[in-house]
DNA sequence: AATAATTTTTAGATACGACTAAAAATTGTA
DNA sequence: TACAATTTTTAGTCGTATCTAAAAATTATT
């Protein structure tokens, strides 16, 4: 059984794996945690010994199936409770998150079934994740980012790439949901900012920067 | 702020203060907490410099009012979530105590007041304990134990003393539960056993050691 | 290829929370 | 009161998780 640090390093390094593709870095991993490379080597050592992931001096890591069924487990767990928190408990998106990363330990396979339950089997979370199932599965909706949508196109709102509060409140304000449409009016080439449409509303100006934390399906 | 392993001793130390009326000694203590004497004076040392309780050595602890004020939050997010189990996620009482010792110590004020919101500010959990509000206030119904009540009398159940899954599964069985209706039909002089009709139904059999625990109000 | 810069690991400390064994204090009893 | 029994504390150790400083390995540069 992992404790509250082991799932957290393992939850980051399933990301940080999935992100690259490739082995994952001890400074990465540091970065990530805001921690402190020697604290990454001792986690690491412990969580290879466990069979989490495997583990070369000097190499970086790769996370074993068992290390990604168990981060799944945890993203699961975040995930539901980030859905309950909004659907239920009237949160805004900019504030499930701390709250979540609390909750996602507490062990009761019973809890999380009957919250699955209660919520009506949720597949993606208020940010537009997926949620994955009690075998680690789930399935991410094609999507891209606003990015590389074409002048005069349009896009539905499925997720977000940034959940920080910042930039969900950002969002709240110029009117992004998830589910929101959205149609490029203009780019600007200057600074790559866009002209944009929000369900078919009046329109706005966006950062390039916003663009790309922005992911939309046809 | 006060840790998980300080949260839990506090609120055993508050418990057992509350039932004896007097200083608690460190083998009570540790008996509570299935740990050693020897871990209860470490941590009993550390409450007192955080200033939760007040400590003599070889004297007992008593608790603080700054540590009353933390015991009684603590004790208002467990009985918060136990409702909440039992209410929105379908649990019976017997399952809910081992989760709500881990939920008890997220800490989200905001979640706090959602939750209460939630489930109606309920006044009591599904044991019958009272839940006490964001001041730490809360009133206690008055009642008294089964074994008290006279021969032909009656009381409605509106606590249990024992919260142990064993107890409150015999309780399902015999059809005893928060609010039945309970009419003392005879007492065995030999064994202090009792014979007891609960809501005008059958009469059963309960032993002096069950009659203890359960409370019942006119 | 040799040296410089960077990354990673090791060594050694610290805090928390737990333990055992032994010492000290308190309480009970002859 | 004095000795015995019990309770509590102290001293020393251990595992987890963290840190800093220094050493070792890898990668980049001239």
């Amino acid at each position: 059984m992992l404790s509250f640090a082991e799932e957290n390093y393992l939850k980051t390094i399933y990301h940080l794996a999935e992100q690259s593709g490739e082995s994952v870095s001890t400074n990465s991993i540091a970065d990530e945690l805001n921690t402190k490379a020697a604290s990454v080597t001792d986690m690491i050592k412990r969580l290879s010994v466990k069979g989490i992931l495997s583990y070369q001096k000097y190499k970086g890591v790769h996370v074993s199936e068992a290390g990604k069924m168990a981060a799944l487990q945890v993203i699961r767990k975040h995930r539901l409770w980030e859905t309950f928190l909004v659907a239920k408990l009237k949160f805004n998106w900019d504030e499930v998150h701390e709250v979540a990363e609390q909750l996602e330990h507490i062990r009761s396979p019973l809890l999380i079934r009957r919250l699955d339950e209660l919520l009506g089997h949720p597949k993606f979370d208020p940010h537009g994740d997926p949620i994955p199932d009690e075998n680690g599965r789930f399935n991410e909706k094609p999507k891209s980012p606003l990015l590389e949508l074409e002048i005069e196109r349009s896009g539905v709102v499925v997720a977000v790439q940034d959940d920080s509060p910042a930039f969900l409140q950002y969002l709240d304000k110029i009117g992004i949901y998830i589910g929101a449409k959205i149609k490029l009016v203009d780019r600007i080439d200057f600074d790559g900012s866009m002209e944009i449409q929000i369900d078919g509303r009046k329109t706005t100006f966006i950062s390039k920067q916003v663009s790309e934390n922005i992911w939309l399906t046809e």
